[in-house]
DNA sequence: CGGCTTTGACCAGCGC
DNA sequence: GCGCTGGTCAAAGCCG
């Protein structure tokens, strides 16, 4: 995936294409995979499948959708991803996360100098003498980055693991604060940012950065399926596989609950265990994921 | 008491 | 060199 932009007619799309993104797959496996698969049915029911990917995602709360995503993991970032100047119908998503990380801003600059302020911080603070050389092949190894755009009333959403807020800054011609999070997890430095979006403040921005190097906390509120799917991600971008989509399936009322009592919305049990969602869920995530379990 | 949030201070990069 | 900005630190306070 370069700078491609991709352009969705409904906003439940993204959620799909966040899952080849997140997956890593190459443009030929989603092409032998087949868009056909996920345009299966989309739009028949586009409420039920946007309540359906919040759940599955476990990215925001019931008032809130998972509207937009991107990934980066390298260093395309700096192409369209145009969000909400969009249509509430048609969302643009791109493998950038630049302009959904920070909305109007410079990209490349920014961008730059975020990397090198973390660097420089992440390495060694107190020493002032870092190997210069060393520092620029580091600042190439970029850490993996995802974002999420979600429609949400709460600026924090649970993904499954346990963050611990460090830092909050004012952003730039915004009213609303930018918030640093890293995981409490010794010897794990994924870190996130969440910021509201300044078209739209009812969008939450969330950043992911890093890899966890541990499994999801237990006993935790929130989704368990959206997390072991976010940590199928990072932990091995190419361990996403069916069995996680109907791990997400199950954990929503198809089975019981694999991991505790972890949802912090029992109602939508209940709407799982109707059934009609797994039917949905298997719409959206075909039979890459679910030919093989029947 | 441990874990978390808050918040002012600090640092580094960049533009002028 | 200076000011601006983004990102992080760390002390203090809060909370269960």
């Amino acid at each position: 995936m370069s700078n491609e932009t991709k352009d969705f007619y409904n906003y439940q799309y993204p959620s799909s294409f966040s899952l080849y993104e997140m997956m890593n797959l190459p443009s030929s496996a989603q092409s032998s995979y087949g868009n056909n698969g996920f345009d299966h049915g989309l739009h028949s029911s586009p409420g039920a499948h946007d309540s359906l990917l919040q759940k599955t995602f476990g990215l925001s709360p019931p008032s809130s959708e998972v509207f937009n995503s991107s990934i980066d993991q390298e260093s395309n970032r700096c192409a369209t991803n145009d969000v909400t100047g969009e249509t509430p119908t048609r969302v643009s998503a791109s493998s950038s996360s630049s302009e959904a990380d920070h909305p109007g801003e410079d990209c490349g600059k920014s961008q730059r100098k975020r990397e090198l302020a973390e660097d420089g911080r992440e390495e060694n603070r107190s020493s002032k003498t870092v190997n210069k050389t060393k520092k620029k092949e580091e600042e190439k190894e970029r850490e993996p980055r995802v974002s999420f755009m979600t429609k949400s009333e709460v600026d924090h959403l649970e993904d499954g693991y346990r963050w611990r807020k460090y830092g909050q800054k004012a952003v730039k011609n915004s009213p609303y604060p930018r918030s640093y999070y890293r995981c409490t997890t010794q010897k794990c430095n994924v870190k996130k940012r969440v910021e509201r979006s300044l078209q739209d403040p009812t969008v939450v921005i969330t950043t992911y950065e890093g890899q966890h190097n541990h499994p999801i906390p237990t006993n935790l509120r929130g989704s368990s399926a959206a997390a072991a799917m976010y940590s199928a991600n990072f932990m091995n971008p190419r361990s996403l596989t069916h069995d996680m989509f109907r791990t997400a399936a199950l954990d929503y009322g198809y089975g019981q609950s694999g991991y505790g009592n972890v949802n912090a919305n029992p109602s939508s049990h209940q709407e799982y265990r109707q059934g009609s969602e797994y039917e949905l869920l298997k719409d959206i995530f075909p039979s890459i994921f679910f030919k093989q379990e029947h």
